[in-house]
DNA sequence: GTGACTGCAAATCATTTGCAGTTCG
DNA sequence: CGAACTGCAAATGATTTGCAGTCAC
């Protein structure tokens, strides 16, 4: 895999968003620096650095895929309502969780799992009086 | 929602197929009880018995949805190399873990959850001499 | 009778691919 | 130099949608 400027961006920007981009999401971002990048250089790469462990390419409930630099096991929240992806923390449950899940996966020869949690982000839950916005420790 | 022949032909399939088909794979399965049965009615109902709660719509790996009329909590393998779904009977491991994500989901204001491990299905993992193809309790 | 549903065909949208020119190693 | 990569545009493929006729209740 050779290095380009397209793909350098690609990456750095992925790490950066925390957001789980669709590929359209991402090359909207990168026209900033880049602003002949074309989408199809976009999904190229992407496809690439999945397949070189460097990305995980995310099915969930939405139309279009998803994409994570942080290859580590971690949970998401999908949100049915908008389509987007959270990152889950789970505090101490998720390393039971994983310790569980990470023992069973080469168990049936898999080399690895995906969870995921299906409940409204924030933005589109009804407003909840009690539930202060930005209310530390709060899962999304 | 009504009762219309399609409707129940569609839930009756889905139920009686283990294989969590796409949309298409039913609607060709479909044909042979009802000829005139068009995909995008299939694609129809299949979003209203997901909206109803009598089906799950779900993402996987490869390029279509797939559907499944078995809402209880179980895990699924998805393979990268075909993009099938297949059913994971986790043995005691399974109750374990669904005890823990079923505490952890209402949790985090979220309705449910979804485990997929990824694996080769028997089908497509290359022949090992070891692991005779039809042994029973092996994990698909 | 009226709203829900169907088949059909056209439209939409995400993703992939072919191509000719460019860049990396 | 040769292989890998890029932008662009066209192609593909899954899913959705508009419409006019039909069916469920």
């Amino acid at each position: 895999m050779n290095q380009t400027v397209q793909r350098r961006a690609i990456l750095a920007k992925l790490r950066s968003l925390r957001s789980h981009p669709t590929a359209d999401e991402l090359h909207v971002e990168l026209l900033e620096q880049l602003p002949q990048i074309s989408l199809g250089t976009v999904y190229r790469n992407l496809e690439q650095l999945a397949a070189a462990g460097l990305a995980l390419r995310l099915g969930g409930t939405g139309r279009q895929k998803r994409y994570d630099a942080d290859t580590a096991p971690h949970c998401h929240r999908a949100c049915p309502a908008c389509g987007r992806l959270f990152d889950l923390p789970l505090g101490e449950a998720h390393a039971e969780l994983h310790r569980l899940l990470g023992e069973l996966a080469p168990k049936m020869q898999c080399e690895s799992y995906r969870v995921e949690f299906l409940g409204r982000c924030r933005d589109c839950r009804p407003e909840t009086r009690d539930v202060p916005k930005k209310k530390e420790g709060s899962y999304e």
